[in-house]
DNA sequence: TCGCTTCGTCGAAACGCTTCGACGCAGTTT
DNA sequence: AAACTGCGTCGAAGCGTTTCGACGAAGCGA
């Protein structure tokens, strides 16, 4: 394996020349340049990441820290994943993605703790979330996907719940449902504090009364199962429910399983509306469902893009030999991003007017 | 951050000593050691792993090379990649997630030759994968999840995908079913060398020739449209099917779908079975899929065990001062870890005997 | 023509760790 | 009693970069 003082040599120049070809730290003539670059070519040369590192105190490694519990990454995380991985590689850095659960906060401590990481993304966030704390504690520069309870200081990209339940109720009001209920994720999720099942627990609330209607909702396990359970809490709780808004992506096969077995069609006795998913999972069940689809590959760009930004300092560079201080101060000028993105209403087949009280004044 | 030194001069050893503690490699006295420890703790060391890794060129970082290409990780991938996390993780390595597309093979390159990963487990393996080259002529250790065609010299963890068939036609058989559709993936993967969909398509040709059945195989795109249209070619090629084998979950639940808008009833006019996959899609499904439950975590762990094995050497490490060419030698005697695992049959709800025809002989 | 910047380059000192040779000091062996 | 042998420890030399201060050589205003 070549190294600098390889090239170096080859090129006849001094090592430092050939790391100043390689960061553009100081000017290097064109001629000094092109002898330097031949040389790393023939060598088939790499700089070493490690040294690199050790030198230079940047790992250029981002993590996603995800904790990879229960079921697995749906097509939304994925898609999430990609997009955060396309960012960090066009902008010089390696992603890596740590299945640091959420429980283990000793680990993340050592991993933070070991430089290795020069910033992080954190998934899953739940309102009151340990690990920001250790991160910052640590000093490791980091954006949430999701938001703490507290978020005023962090930087963070989420869902725009609010807006996304708002826009998913309005479908459903508009098709002339006034019986509706919102199946959620479980009570014992909720109670962990886990944002997005909070969120669109008020939203819905909100949105419901709105409209002036009254808000159902069921909480449901993460499972067919759980979506069957939740179905049956549901007609007991509003016999007369025309259409049913469901959060939880795992239960809500189970709703439709249960709905096809009490003899109800969808969408002509029941409409089914899911939120946050993915156009995959969508087209998988029968009819395709009507659901919200989440921004899955922005937000991890969008992720990414605010952690270097804070990470490199701010994008005008003008003064490549400004102060220290004055990096500092541009550089915190760049803190603190913190954005919501809506998912996109995808009308399909599970959703459609009610049987008994067909549409009116749409346009809510 | 405190570093060696500062732990060195507060216990008021050498720097060398406080290394001797934290790695073991030469004997500590116990004194020695609780003074060094006490100091560690004092000051909350972490020793930082861009230094370790240069003095030792050793990372300690494995990467798991997982493309991420067009639908998410399913739960099994998921079970998957928590195995060999937590077999990593005990072996006191970092398990990196690598989203290395299988496109980009400059990247694997570069990310190869930056000397940050002490080896990788690679994924997704195609018969004729390019990853594997790149990998090998970097001098990477590696182990493979699947095989390529010529994995001779390799070491690789895989499904045991003829002992799967085999047995996922035997209890179709052994139902009385005479009549077995397979829908595999689509042509496009089969071409593309994707092993599993080309092994099991071979398995299953003799696992029928076994019952001396004839074998009708139908590709399908990986979507519920493909599922659709595969199950619509199922009937047109063999009209008086009473199963079908999917080795495609995604298309599985357009089969059901289509099965249902037939007016066909799971598993009382059709059966289905479902291949490689986990319980949880399973139960998604209803009625529940009959499946091969896929050996996840199992896969992970043993794939990361063989891998540290080969990079720690002989875990019989019965010379410590061993000559390099002692190490050497008993390292290679580690090499190459073949080992194939069966999925296991979980009778669920979508396979009975067939209407028409009632089990007959049925310890096939 | 004399200082004064600016440009391009160099040498050397970090960065924080591992590892190698050496050495003093018991505790054997002859 | 002399010559070994381990054990426990130390000092110093790397590992392959980045980065800082320095220094000729131009280029330029006075």
């Amino acid at each position: 394996m070549a190294t600098m003082h390889d090239v170096a040599r080859l090129a006849q120049v001094s090592v430092s020349t050939v790391s100043y070809v390689l960061t553009g730290t100081r000017p290097i003539s064109q001629a000094t340049r092109n002898k330097v670059l031949a040389a790393m070519a023939q060598l088939d040369y790499q700089p070493n990441a490690m040294a690199r590192g050790l030198a230079s105190r940047r790992s250029r490694i981002l993590g996603l820290l995800m904790p990879m519990d229960e079921r697995g990454l749906g097509a939304t995380e994925t898609a999430f994943v990609t997009g955060a991985a396309a960012a960090a590689s066009s902008a010089g850095y390696h992603l890596v993605l740590s299945p640091v659960g959420g429980s283990n906060l000793d680990d993340l401590r050592r991993l933070a703790s070991q430089r290795m990481l020069d910033g992080v993304v954190l998934m899953e966030v739940q309102l009151a979330d340990e690990r920001v704390t250790v991160l910052q504690e640590a000093g490791v520069p980091l954006v949430l996907i999701g938001r703490t309870g507290d978020a005023g200081t962090l930087s963070y990209v989420d869902i725009d719940f609010d807006q996304t339940v708002r826009e998913a109720v309005a479908h459903l009001v508009g098709l002339g449902h006034r019986r509706i209920v919102y199946v959620n994720h479980s009570a014992a999720t909720l109670a962990s504090g886990y944002g997005p099942a909070l969120r669109t627990r008020d939203a819905f609330t909100a949105a419901m009364a709105g409209h002036g209607l009254e808000p159902v909702m069921i909480a449901a396990e993460d499972s067919a199962a759980g979506g069957r359970a939740a179905l049956a809490a549901a007609f007991a709780q509003a016999p007369e429910l025309t259409a049913v808004l469901a959060m939880n992506e795992s239960a809500i096969f189970g709703i439709l399983g249960e709905l096809t077995g009490r003899g109800l069609s969808v969408p002509d006795d029941v409409s089914v509306v899911s939120m946050v998913t993915s156009p995959q999972v969508a087209e998988l069940a029968t009819p395709a469902l009507t659901a919200m689809t989440s921004p899955g590959s922005a937000l991890g760009r969008i992720a990414i893009e605010a952690l270097v930004r804070h990470l490199d300092g701010p994008a005008a560079e003008r003064h490549p030999n400004g102060s220290a201080a004055e990096r500092h101060l541009s550089g915190s000028a760049a803190e603190r991003h913190q954005q919501l993105l809506p998912c996109a209403l995808e009308v399909r087949g599970s959703t459609a007017a009610p049987r008994s009280h067909p549409p009116m004044g749409a346009d809510q």
